[in-house]
DNA sequence: GTCTATAAATGGATAGAC
DNA sequence: GTCTATCCATTTATAGAC
């Protein structure tokens, strides 16, 4: 079971820094330095290892949101510790955010995948709402609207600045970040 | 020189529902009816198409943005012309903005090709860059901090919220955009 | 669980005829 | 400019020995 944590934790990486479709098995294979047919053992199909990963984010996307809203400090606190992680990503040669990556390459993501996509999506989205709207409710913040639609455009500002920031440099996510904090954060 | 034309806007549409990496010159052999070998006459490697294609773009956007800027209406207006892009994407088989696209293969992008995707990312800054300024000079908008801060953040939460509609539907694109109109906008 | 060997399909690319 | 034929590397996946 320790084999199966180990490719999983390689998968991560590589689906990090080049996406679901560019990754191989031979990939991962010369890396752990085992065999190919080894890690058919442990996921028969690519699909399998995709679905897995996809759990696996949903874990520590649930227990790193669960720190957070259970842990001291603002709204906007709040927002930046998560914000944090994807400058953490970008600072580790041009990393992305993996559900961002895999959003990329939804038309060619097996179905199954994508199902656990869109759950994972789902729980981000619904974190920040519940921020947001807490924020709003303690007059740390003022927005019009839905909940949902702010934490919809923060999550996308988010995700949007990273992608950019992987090929202008971790500047650009800073920039736009601070502005948006300007916009919303305060 | 039509069938260099035909080619690229092939690849183009193949580009923005599927990215670079994930389409082959069999899709394009495929699809125009013609070989494979006869595709390669015209572009020989397929990093040659990736270039032809992101000059296409960068002709494109420039056209596009000249429109819009020496068109008329508030700044806003201008900025929403430009998303409308975006909507239309969506709603057209779930497509991406080709560039985004392209931003999240940068990893495993042809060097050449990210060197034009850096321009292309650039003119689009640029664009907004200049039209944010205006509006602000024009007492249209009110925002603090550099055009340019604010138009990597306008950027990053449109290409961001593109990403996301691929995946939940266009009425997400919507929703945020909304609420980014409601932000910085008015 | 791990290996070697191998299959079958696909990817980008070239040679050379027409 | 387009074709057929072919090359070689890679990709996912399986069979079967250890």
């Amino acid at each position: 079971m320790d084999r199966k944590s180990e490719i999983l934790g390689l998968a991560d990486e590589l689906v990090k820094s080049v996406g679901y479709e560019s990754f191989s098995y031979a990939d991962l294979s010369a890396k752990l330095g085992i065999a190919k047919a080894s890690i058919h053992h442990h996921f028969p199909h690519k699909e399998d290892l995709g679905v897995a990963l996809c759990e696996s984010y949903l874990q520590a996307f649930r227990d790193k949101a669960a720190l957070i809203e259970d842990g001291p400090g603002t709204a906007w606190e709040k927002i930046e510790r998560y914000l944090g992680v994807g400058a953490a990503l970008v600072e580790d040669n041009r990393k992305n955010c993996p559900v961002a990556a895999l959003q990329a390459q939804v038309n060619v993501l097996p179905e199954p995948v994508r199902a656990k996509l869109k759950e994972l999506d789902q729980i981000e989205l619904d974190f920040f709402s519940r921020v947001l709207e807490g924020g709003r409710a303690r007059g740390e913040l003022t927005f019009k609207g839905d909940s949902s639609a702010q934490a919809a455009l923060v999550l996308a500002a988010y995700k949007g600045a990273l992608a950019f920031a992987r090929v202008h440099g971790c500047a650009f996510f800073r920039s736009a970040m601070g502005q948006l904090k300007r916009m919303v954060g305060v």
